[in-house]
DNA sequence: GCAAAAGTGTTCTCTGTACACCCATGT
DNA sequence: ACATGGGTGTACAGAGAACACTTTTGC
C-alpha cells in the first residue's frame, strides 16, 4: 500500500487522508418497542434529517473513549453494554471512514441531553424515515447484531432495571427479536443458564397474582 | 463529539486528524500448521520486525479495496475469503486508527511476493516472535474469529485446494482449532451440511487404500 | 503379510420446541 | 365472580459426543 504521502499536507488533505468518524447506535426498550436514539441535524449537510450521533474523532482521544462520550452526552448514561459494531466506509459519499459502535440502555435511566439544536429522541426501530449518511445501514446492523447476541449473551442486562419480572424480560426478548417466544421455554431457559437470581421481593402491580423479581447475576457481558 | 476542527490545518494535522491503516491477517495452513503471513519491515520503526502487511488509507480508495489490493500485492490472489476484523486504536502508540481484516488462502496457490525489501513469508501462528505494532493481538483476535467461524460456516473452502480428501479438510480444522477432532463424527457432520460433494474421483497417493475426493459445493461463504 | 490410512453405525445425553391448565390477586 | 397476568411439566425430535473395527491399497 502505499504511504499517504503526509508530508505534502498543502494540497488536498481532505481528499488524501480520510476523516474518522465515530457513531454510536443507541438502543433501548420502551413499552415493548424497540428504539433508537436519532439527533436531529442543525447543520449542512443533511439538516433537519435525523441521523446518529456522532462526529469525527479528534486526536489524541482514543476511538472507545469518543464512543463513551457521545454515549454520556446524549443519555448522561456510563455503565452500559458498548461494543463495537463495525467500520464503515463512505457512507458519506466523501471517502470518510465511520467507526461504528452499539450501546443498550435502559431508557428511564437514560436522561437525554435538552438541546436546541441537534436534539436527541427516541425512534421506534421498524419504520424509520431515511436517515442522513446512508445510517439506516448502520442500524440494521446493529439491530442484527442484537439479536444474534441475546441467544449467546446477557447483553439483556443493560436494558432493564436492576430488578425485573421475567414477564418483563421475555416482552423486551420479544420486542427486540420481534416474534413471541414460548413462556415456559423462556422461563425455563433463563433460568437453567443461572444468569439471573430471584430477589426474593415481589411485585405487586396491577389487578392479578404478584410476581417475583429478579436480577442478573452479573451486570456485566457474559458469553454463553 | 466536538467536530474536529479541520479548518484549522495549519498547526498539528497529525495530532488532530489521525491516520487510518489498514492491516489484513492472512491465514493458511500449510502442512498440518496454521501459519499467517509476516512482512519485514525496512524502515522505522519497528525496522527489521515482522509484522502484519498493511498501511495508510490514501483516498478515494475505500476500505475494503485497500484490503483487496494489498492481499494480492502479496499472494497474487484475489478471490478467496476476505472480512473485516475489528478496528484498533492506537496499535502503534500515535493514535492512529487500524481497520483490520482477515483472509484465508490455500497456500499453495499463494505465490508470495519476491523483493528485497518488505519480504513477506509464512510463520507459524503457534510460537510467533514480538511484532511491531502490538500485531500479535490482531492476529489472536484474528484466529478466535476463525475458529469461531469454522464451526458455522464454510470458510474452510479458501483454504483448500478445488479437490481435497476428508482427511485433508479434518486436518486443515484440526490445525486451526488445535485439538483432535473424531473421524466419524467429523465426516458425518460435513456430510450433512450439504456443504460439500464427492466428486467422483480418488486421490491414489501413498502406499494405502485410494481416497475419495470431495469439493465444496459452493466457492463462497455461507453461514449455517 | 504387514503397514498405513480410509471408511463406516450405534448409543446416549442434552437442548430446543411444542403444547394447556391452574393460581393468586384486585376490582 | 370474573378478569388479568403469573406460574408450572411433559413428551418428542434433532444435534453433538463417545466409541472400535474392517477394508483397501502399496510395499
Amino acid at each position: 500500500m502505499a504511504a499517504a504521502r503526509q508530508g505534502s499536507q498543502a494540497t488536498l488533505p481532505a481528499v488524501q487522508v480520510p476523516a474518522v468518524a465515530v457513531l454510536v447506535v443507541i438502543l433501548t426498550v420502551v413499552e415493548d418497542v424497540l428504539k433508537v436514539l436519532l439527533v436531529r441535524r442543525s447543520a449542512e449537510p443533511f439538516r433537519d434529517y435525523w441521523s446518529l450521533p456522532g462526529g469525527l474523532l479528534a486526536l489524541p482521544e482514543p476511538l472507545d473513549a469518543a464512543a463513551v462520550r457521545k454515549l454520556e452526552e446524549e443519555t448522561g448514561l456510563a455503565d452500559v453494554y458498548l461494543e463495537q459494531l463495525y467500520t464503515f466506509c463512505n457512507l458519506d459519499g466523501r471517502g470518510s471512514v465511520a467507526v461504528t459502535y452499539f450501546a443498550l440502555v435502559h431508557h428511564q435511566r437514560a436522561k437525554l441531553a435538552r438541546r436546541t439544536d441537534w436534539q436527541p429522541a427516541w425512534f421506534p426501530v421498524a419504520g424509520l424515515p431515511a436517515l442522513a449518511f446512508q445510517n439506516n445501514l448502520v442500524i440494521d446492523y446493529a439491530v442484527q447484531r442484537l439479536r444474534a447476541k441475546l441467544d449467546y449473551s446477557n447483553v439483556a442486562y443493560s436494558l432493564l432495571p436492576e430488578e425485573f419480572t421475567l414477564s418483563q424480560l421475555q416482552r423486551a426478548y420479544e420486542a427486540i427479536l420481534a416474534r413471541p417466544l414460548d413462556k415456559r421455554n423462556f422461563r425455563k431457559r433463563m433460568l437453567s443458564l443461572g444468569i439471573i437470581a430471584a430477589t426474593g421481593r415481589r411485585a405487586g402491580e396491577g389487578r392479578h397474582r404478584p410476581d417475583q423479581l429478579y436480577a442478573f447475576r452479573e451486570r456485566r457481558p457474559i458469553i454463553f
